[in-house]
DNA sequence: GATGAATGAGGATTCATTCAT
DNA sequence: GATGAATGAATCCTCATTCAT
């Protein structure tokens, strides 16, 4: 087999495996989680069923590893973009905006990470893995509470606070509310004020 | 039919219906939403799989009716329990902590209400109904920003906010993060200062 | 126990009775014999589940006397209305006439007798019994042939074929095809040359 | 996929597909349509239950469309056969025979059409499409109309006493009257009295 | 490797019938 | 006798997973 074969293969393998996740988080933000068979994951995504399966063992851990990937896409858009060249408060509002962005642009990661979050599919390693990749967001804190910004809490308290708001706004218009761009700052204060010294 | 037939019946109709309703939380926060088949809650509640059906039409309005009921309880048990000799935020802290500890003692019915919130078993109605429970909690919310004790922001947000802030605080453990008694006066600081003016 | 006491009763007997045999009929007309449990039945006729088991054993044996009754009744409403004083050619149109007018009337008799014919719910000896009803109409035909009226065939064939067709003529709007009173003379004229000498 | 293939999921497909139908069938003839459940369609058909919906959405879409199949296929063996160099009245009498003895071969055949013809389960689509397919009956009658040799009278009617008076002669049997050849030919007498002009 | 038809256990729901009151 | 809630077997259908091609 030469390099480029492999090459080929490789992107082909990966392709795949992208349509297959992406159908699948479609669907289950469309139908919710429990409404999306894998025969719709096949169809939707055009990777036949059988194949489905060389990528993933299970539809457990597809899921698992569905989570777990979206997990790191939203750290990487949004800690992942902080302009270090602002000052910690701006970086923070920097935060809020970039992740209240990400969801409302992807609503359906939203939806995928809200119904994973609370079923028993999602398993304790995957639970763990989903702890390591928050590191990044530990650092962002753990800077602010340094730099004396950030009242000096624990850390798993004050992102879990912080996150937990940034989601409640996103779902706002969910519960009829629109969100304007004043409320939407005005939210963001409540979140400054909510955590920093 | 006598008023003692009558009365009895009633007694025997609750009861029924009651052991359903428990029973089905108790699965449904154990084995999740879509792993507690009716079967289930025939054999765990003690009631055939028929009865359940002269109770509740279908699963799905058993759970609906399930999730309403419990908002109900909860808001209850916590908006219907303050102190209104207390003050303003005295008050504020006695409901964080009315929350705070129904949902510590009856983990199910966070777990319950959680996997509800995103499902799409739940049908815009029961939403619509949830939305009217909450009124007391709108209520109290309006009441702070008359007073001047909360920042005068849209009513939806800050329930959101503080809401969401609570239930974050209840899983903390889930995340790794034992909670004592001074992380939870933190943790209600981080809230009070959220919302107040 | 009175006879007026009795007398009452087996009013009331026979009045609980014919509300069942009329529920029953109305929904298996309306509903189809598969979609008419009886739960509703109970409900339809206002007597209870119960009762409805006082007064038959099994939902089959309620349909069984239910068709044995309505034949019972076609049979009256049709030969026993005939008017002697006729000649037998009149009588053979007046028949005609009187059985297509009954079944207009009450179409959900023609429905219930459909049904039943075909379904293995009726038993052989209601089959039985309903070719005993059937003797006056034997007896109808073989007056007809007896005067030479009519082709001098087997009995029972000349039955089937003569209620086979008025029945087809009842059915006729079900196809699409309207009956005027122009259109059922000329069927009755087919009906007559079917079988006529 | 090879055309061998092709050619070998096709047979497979249609076998399959045939053997549902050919069990069904066999099953509503001798059960009846509401005895007929899809665990004995798989059982009796050697396909399991889940490959049955692969071939046909529902049980209510299988039987629509077995009612369907075999209203095409009588009017094939019937209509179908006629001998064109026949005059009008041999192809009418040939008619008979080819309906009556295809009864009488697949008597079956018969008991599904009555069970189906009566039936809620049958859609008011089938029963369009089940028009359609007496097309060629339709024409048959009219070129009788047209010939003189029938009655100039309304063709759903012609059609609707014809087909009944054939089906009443196939089920003498079944109310005590065994069919000799003489028996047949007086029946057939009588339908051509019945519509000849 | 890829396909997608096939499997069959499991789920929600119905309903004839019973029986405690 | 009357009631109607309760029973639970039976039904239709789904879907994660497998495997012959």
């Amino acid at each position: 087999m030469t390099s480029a074969q492999t090459n080929r293969m490789n992107i082909r393998y990966t392709d795949k495996r992208q349509r297959i996740l992406d159908a699948t988080m479609e669907l289950i933000a469309e139908n919710g989680l429990h409404n999306t068979p894998m025969s719709q994951v096949s169809k939707h995504s055009g990777v036949s069923a059988g194949a489905i399966y060389h990528h993933f063992p299970s539809k457990e851990v597809l899921i698992n590893q569905l989570y777990l990937l979206e997990k790191q896409r939203v750290m990487d858009a949004t800690f992942g973009e902080l302009d270090n060249t602002l000052d910690y408060r701006q970086q923070f509002y920097q935060l809020l905006e970039l992740t209240y962005g990400y969801f409302i642009r992807y609503p359906q990661k939203l939806s995928l990470m809200e119904q994973c979050a609370n079923s028993p599919l999602i398993s304790e390693d995957t639970l763990k893995a989903k702890l390591n990749y928050e590191q990044i967001a530990a650092q962002f804190i753990l800077r602010g509470i340094e730099q004396g910004q950030l009242k000096d809490l624990n850390l798993a308290l004050l992102m879990s606070l912080l996150f937990s708001q940034i989601v409640a706004l996103v779902k706002l218009p969910s519960v009829g509310q629109p969100v304007t761009e004043q409320l939407k700052q005005q939210a963001f204060d409540c979140c400054w004020d909510s955590v920093s010294a």
